[in-house]
RNA sequence: GCCACUUUAGCUCAGCCGGUAGAGCAACUGAUUUGUAAUCAGUAGGUCGUUGGUUCGAUUCCGACAAGUGGCUCCA
């Protein structure tokens, strides 16, 4: 007999060899019909696979997330068979279960796959999952594994197996299909009920872009149909907040095949959310003591020779133009003209730190598949600013910075978020960073200490430092979803040097400062299709671009709203009056759908009382009242950027 | 850059197997003077992304290019 150690501390005895669908079983059949997959002392097994030991036991469900990965991933095992049954001779690589769904990866020897292979091949998985083929485990020796694929000509198994111990071997089966996979698998293939085949892309093998291309086909699938409907559901609901769609939508920018690719052209509407960006960065950066500066939008090549930028990222910079026999480039980064500012006087240690600010404009000629929507663009527009100060000032320095991002995110409600650490590579020191190795180690040592003295959370990614020093990157995620990299904040040990900049300390001699490159705000293109959907549109009153609409019964009224209007541009307050020959209905529908904030409508009684009739904008009628009241208001929810 | 898909009126979309296009909303005109999410009627609007080819004839079939989208690679 073994002891088996429930999560809520319960022990149990069972026979040596029960699997932990039978300890289900023996609980209840209903839960029985709902194990995937078990954690055995912490491990994910096979529900399915026998337990000889003594061990801690968690039967896992739908609803834990080891299930589902195990579901998703039994769900990727399907779907080869069903490619496996109709396009014989493909050769498979990975077919991992992801965030919400499953991929595989695989070689379907030149044929090409279209969408209608996929309703082909949904169709095949719903037949083969009906048979209810269980999983079969079975542990393989290298060298049998080895002439199986042999036999079978799979050179990307044999790839795979070349990574493998012998003993570390299991082949799964399920019906017709055999696959090398460590596990663990769902019980028999009638657990999947709702299939939907997502999408075909290329995928490059092992991640590489000098690798053969791979077919990859994703997938998402449930254990009934109910939950495909909600997820499909979902994704319609996921469409309508799209940045792409909101932003056609309330006018707030636009793209033109003329102007190029990955190049916004801000309409009126999203002109005014960017200024009022730009006016909560300037007013938080003035107080923090950040002094404004306004560099051009271009430079000679001699600068980013100097900067070192050239050698690195030439790929991303559009190509130069060539004057009176000098090679101009526009800016990718401000970093450089700043520095040259820095140079442009003698510097002492009593003018550091010195913080320069700009919201620069930068040109990056990104690969054309990297555009997407207002998130990657080919010209941004960056909340930069470069500290440079003194080795003694840093922390408290690089603390101010992540501090100043606390202070936004409160400002705009964004409570998820992730900061990475990200280092460098020891073995690509003099290639993709700067050769200083010493210099590497302590300043990542250095932003490590401040993070765990402020007590930020944060995680380490190696291999992810900007060229010329550590970083720490700004991960927020969208309501629908979606993942970005918002903010960063840089150091760099590199380019002081480089520029040759020199502060007089108080001892007479010469020092390098240490610089940080911060973007708290990242760009205004990215962060404002971040706003766009984290708001579904709905921007807080101190950001709409039209923050009052007044809305007359009738054109007999219209004297009296034009007298309002009056009012509200007096108090700065952005507003229009709706003048068509409308109902008051479509009036409001149609102010409803352009998400904005106030709705003043104004008739015989509002105009008699001198007062108007207040709707806030997805909340309906807040009742009658005064004007002056209503701006009083309205001015101290713009004034303390009020969340809703 | 690579793989796949998409591109029809200002917007959202229809157009089966090739015979030069249609709806709703928006716009414009007129009527209506309206009380908290769509008043009615009429008018106008498109060389069907661009460009080659096949064909008596191409929005429709094939190729190239461009832009967009889903991924991959990349992201100072």
């Amino acid at each position: 007999m073994i002891k088996i150690t429930f999560p809520d501390g319960a022990v149990r005895e069972y026979q040596e060899g029960i699997t932990a669908l039978d300890i289900a079983k023996s609980i209840s059949e209903g839960l029985a019909r709902k194990v995937l997959a078990a954690s055995v002392n912490g491990q994910v097994w096979d529900a399915t696979r026998p337990i000889y030991h003594d061990s801690s036991l968690k039967l896992l469900t739908w609803d834990d997330a080891d299930g589902k990965s195990t579901f998703w991933h039994s769900s990727a095992h399907l779907m080869a068979e069903a490619v496996e049954s109709l396009f014989p001779g493909t050769k498979f690589w990975v077919g991992p279960p992801t965030e919400k769904g499953f991929y595989y990866d695989m070689d379907l020897g030149g044929r090409q796959i279209t969408e209608d292979d996929l309703r082909t091949l949904e169709k095949k998985m719903n037949e083969l999952a009906k048979q209810n083929n269980i999983y079969l485990r079975k542990a393989v020796p290298k060298k049998e594994a080895v002439e199986y694929f042999t036999a079978k000509g799979d050179e990307y198994k044999l790839d795979l197996l070349n990574g493998l111990n012998d003993g570390d071997i299991t082949f799964y089966t399920q019906g017709n299909f055999t696959d090398l996979c460590r596990g663990p698998h769902i019980p028999n293939t009638g657990f999947i009920k709702a299939i939907k085949l997502t999408s075909i892309a290329g995928a490059y093998w092992k991640n590489d872009a000098n690798n053969k291309q791979l077919t990859r086909i994703y997938g998402v699938t449930f254990p009934n149909q109910k939950e495909l409907d909600e997820y499909l559901q979902m994704l319609e609901e996921a469409k309508k907040r799209d940045h792409r769609k909101l932003g056609k939508e309330l006018g707030i920018f636009t793209m033109d095949d003329d102007v190029g690719p990955g190049l916004p052209l801000w309409l009126p509407n999203g002109t005014i959310i960017i200024e009022e960006l730009e006016r909560l960065a300037k007013e938080t950066e003035q107080a923090a003591g950040y002094k404004r500066v306004v560099t051009p939008h271009i430079a000679k090549e001699s600068m980013y020779l100097t900067s070192g930028h050239l050698p690195y990222y030439q790929d991303s910079m559009y190509p130069p133009m060539e004057l009176e026999g000098q090679k101009y480039y526009l800016k990718a980064m401000n970093c450089p003209h700043h520095h040259k500012i820095f140079a442009a006087e003698p510097r002492s240690y009593k003018d550091l730190p010195l913080r320069l600010a700009e919201y620069g404009t930068c040109y990056r000629y990104e690969q054309s598949g990297e555009l997407f929507g207002l998130m990657r663009v080919r010209c941004l527009h960056m909340n930069d600013a470069h500290i440079y100060c003194t080795r003694e000032q840093f922390a408290e320095e690089f603390r101010a910075v992540n501090d100043m991002y606390i202070k936004y995110f409160k400002i705009f409600g964004i409570d998820k978020y992730v900061m990475r650490l990200s280092l460098h590579e020891p073995s690509k020191l003099g290639q993709k960073y700067i050769n200083e190795p010493v210099l590497w180690k302590e300043t990542e040592e250095m932003v490590r200490q401040v993070l765990k003295e402020s007590n930020i959370p944060y995680v380490e990614v190696p291999d992810e430092g900007a060229f010329y020093g550590p970083k720490i990157d700004v991960q927020i995620w969208s309501t629908i979803g979606r993942e970005f990299t918002l903010a960063t904040n840089q150091v760099d040990f590199a380019q002081g040097r480089r520029f040759k900049l020199e502060f007089i300390k108080n001892d007479n001699t010469f020092d390098t400062p240490l610089i940080i490159h911060r973007a708290p705000l990242g760009t205004h293109e990215r962060f404002i299709g971040f706003l766009l959907e984290h708001y579904a549109g709905k921007f807080p009153l101190w950001l709409a671009p039209l923050q009052v609409k007044i809305l007359p019964i009738s054109d007999k009224f219209l004297d009296y709203a034009n007298s309002i209007l009056q009012s509200l541009k007096n108090a700065d307050i952005r507003a229009e009056v709706d003048d068509r020959n409308e109902k008051i209905g479509k009036k409001i529908r149609d102010t409803e759908l352009m998400k904005v904030p106030y709705m003043l409508v104004v008739g015989e009684k509002e105009m008699n009382d001198q007062k108007v009739a207040v709707r806030r904008q997805g909340k309906g009628d807040l009742g009658v009242r005064s004007v002056e009241e209503f701006i009083g208001e309205a001015r101290v929810e713009i004034r303390e950027r009020r969340g809703d």
